[in-house]
DNA sequence: GTCTATACGTAGATAGAC
DNA sequence: GTCTATCTACGTATAGAC
């Protein structure tokens, strides 16, 4: 069975500094060679940290994927609370939705579907399920202030084709990047608009 | 440097089963460890063969994982050619397209992720890019003749939105699995109504 | 042409020093 | 609390027998 619980919290400043090394090295290696170069040995030696240090804290390296995908989605979830949704059209609400996420995704694609397809490996963890519900639950508000109906399920639906035509961009290494968060929200209006 | 060029092609009868021996346990080992249990030792014996009759004719699991990548595409693409496109509507027409892309997506969403990140590791491949090249090619044959413009673009956009979806729907088990179809379609259709 | 046996490298994880 | 050294286990790949 694979562990992937903190081994213990940092309590002193000095530790999250080092557990934020840790992540940020991670990031770094699964940007270049992928999660077959992500070992804890290699973790350990871009964060500047030795191997003893890293094992104190995480039990092993599914467990730092894990933190590593909540972090990413704690960012997320914060980038689209800070839009303000309030006096805003439907239409530029999704637009400025649209704009974080394109960020977030596209930002570093290869980094997106490795914690996609690790995640998918990984036991579930409820912090990071609830992130993620927390996410969908947002767009959804969203939706349901401009009376969309179902929105629930809508929500999951945008977010999904979202993700999947962002991914799919930046794997492809598109040249019309300029015009993918246009074709995004046509995508999604589109599907919003069809009763 | 990971080497992917198939060692020999088969050229016997026999010699062809044991290939696609191989490439059937190594979607079975995707299917449930993933990448991470999927190595030359489990592959060879899940198909039955040592793994000296392995090395013959793949030179690592990467040229496997190619492999496999090529088999998959190359069913899709058949599929996508046995949909009649003559007297069908354009609804018709994405309906039916829908129904065989989601059938193959869905049907292993776990094998789809991990061939799809896989892919992403991997060197370029001109085969296998010409066999996604030629399912686009498909998609974007069918829109044309039902007169969307821009249908290049529109069908890398729907491709890619729909496997967001069906990828998303498969992974978190929905329970709306009969309704997927149906929410693609209004998307895809979504997407092509809005100019 | 297929197998068994094995050598080699490397990642995971810990014990014990400082 | 952090580091170095190291042990163990496993995956890769090949050599050589049949």
């Amino acid at each position: 069975m694979v562990v992937t619980n903190p081994r213990k919290t940092p309590r002193q400043a000095r530790a999250a500094v080092t557990v934020d090394a840790i992540l940020d090295a991670t990031a770094h290696i699964l940007r270049n060679g992928g999660l077959a170069g992500l070992t804890t040995n290699a973790i350990a030696a871009r964060a500047g940290v030795s191997i003893g240090s890293l094992y104190q804290y995480f039990p092993g390296k599914e467990a730092v994927l894990c933190a590593l995908i909540r972090r990413k989605r704690a960012r997320m979830l914060s980038a689209l609370r800070s839009v303000s949704t309030g006096a805003m059209s439907l239409e530029q609400t999704v637009e400025a939705f649209i704009a974080e996420g394109v960020a977030h995704q596209i930002g570093d694609p290869a980094i997106s579907l490795a914690l996609t397809y690790a995640e998918q490996t990984l036991p579930i963890q409820p912090e990071t399920a609830a992130l993620k519900a927390a996410i969908i639950a947002e767009v959804s508000a969203m939706l349901a202030h401009h009376g969309i109906a179902d929105h629930d399920v809508a929500a999951r639906d945008i977010v999904a084709l979202s993700r999947g035509m962002a991914d799919h961009a930046g794997l492809y290494g598109e040249r019309f990047e300029a015009s993918l968060p246009r074709r995004i929200k046509r995508a999604v209006l589109g599907y919003l608009a069809t009763a």
